[in-house]
DNA sequence: GTCTATAATTAGATAGAC
DNA sequence: GTCTATCTAATTATAGAC
């Protein structure tokens, strides 16, 4: 049985996934060394020795917290079985599939920073300087993720769908494109007035960074 | 007379600079909570009370540092008086030379942020949360810019040279897209092994950040 | 202006009662 | 599993000799 209710004894589950959904909000905000275990266990409304109860060390919390996010990134970014179904999967060519594919994948991972702020900005603070925590994070997380990226992009160029850019710069331009808008929503709010995380902000802005990407791209709609 | 020789005294406004220069580096790399004034006054080849010294506590150090970063951005981006010269200027439009200035603020932008990665740093540490220090920054210096871009942004949209993206997102994926690759250099050596400040790596970057950005653009060279 | 010494606070981690 | 109390080390800032 799982619950928050005050009163109530939190399973061990329980405890381990509040402070990891805590550490995560306290290390996206202020970085590994900025971010105190003392201000992770009150956002899970718990005392901060039990973050050495339930993990190792504040390195350790931080890598479980990671993986946790990882593995709810790649949850997201997996794509349905059939994208294409009826007429449409009929007239479409190998291209055009391989094109709205991308598209999709741009589209789900413009969704999840805007839910998940704190994936970049935790790639962010690590990928300041070269450490330990950031080769562990590149090996196990990030190397997968791009060069599944570099390989679509490569085969998109072959076709002209993609706009003429190196595939090192496109992996880069995509991911700060497409995350900056929400790692920076309190700027965002007091720049532009507006609320980036609103779904039809969102939706816009995957949308036109698509339409950046892929030039050469023939709209599905 | 400046000096940074061991031995020989220090100007106040040597040691002045010299810690700003040290925070930015170390503001940039870890946060404003992250960062200690221990190692940055280390950095500066000081000692930790010669900033209480010369500052009159460690937030101002940080509002000094993030001043002088600011001065170097906007001489940075500063054009040239003339940009085109002798037949060119003659057979240049109002709106090539609208599309062209862009493309050359952009171009300045992306070789500051290979040369000074601790700006896009600083930036996204603080707009994680709406603090006092982000509304500072952003009242003093992030809006004029910011209103600057927008105001450019529209009105090549209405020549057709703009690509077809709200001015709000267009901003954002200029920002994110021309800075990351600085940000996150140490990622980029792990991930692609390549030297992203390299200058012909800044310089390609830059050109297709542009091409995609201004898609209508006629090429000037 | 620079340095040593130190005050006052806060950090991560541990011990032991319950 | 959770809590109080506490240890050691690191933090920002200040005092005062030079």
């Amino acid at each position: 049985m799982s619950t928050t209710d005050p009163g109530v004894r939190r399973t061990r589950t329980d405890m381990r996934n509040l402070l990891i959904e805590a550490a995560l909000i306290e290390f996206g905000c202020k970085g590994f060394d900025g971010a105190s275990t003392r201000a992770i266990a009150r956002r899970a409304d718990a005392h901060q020795p039990q973050i050495n109860y339930h993990f190792d060390s504040k390195e350790a919390l931080w890598e479980a917290a990671v993986d946790h996010l990882f593995d709810l990134l790649n949850a997201a970014l997996l794509p349905p079985a059939l994208e294409l179904h009826g007429p449409e999967r009929l007239a479409a060519s190998p291209d055009d599939v391989l094109g709205e594919r991308f598209a999709d994948r741009v589209r789900r991972f413009v969704r999840f920073a805007a839910d998940h702020p704190e994936l970049n900005r935790i790639i962010v603070h690590e990928a300041t300087a070269e450490t330990d925590r950031l080769r562990w994070m590149v090996d196990r997380h990030v190397r997968p993720l791009f060069e599944e990226t570099q390989e679509a992009w490569t085969r998109l160029q072959t076709t002209g769908i993609a706009a003429p850019i190196d595939a090192s710069s496109a992996h880069y331009m995509m991911v700060g494109a497409a995350s900056l808008p929400f790692v920076n929503a309190p700027e965002v709010r007091l720049l532009a007035g507006i609320e980036p995380t609103d779904s039809a902000w969102v939706e816009s802005h995957a949308e036109g960074l698509i339409a950046m990407l892929l030039p050469g791209r023939r709209s599905s709609s």
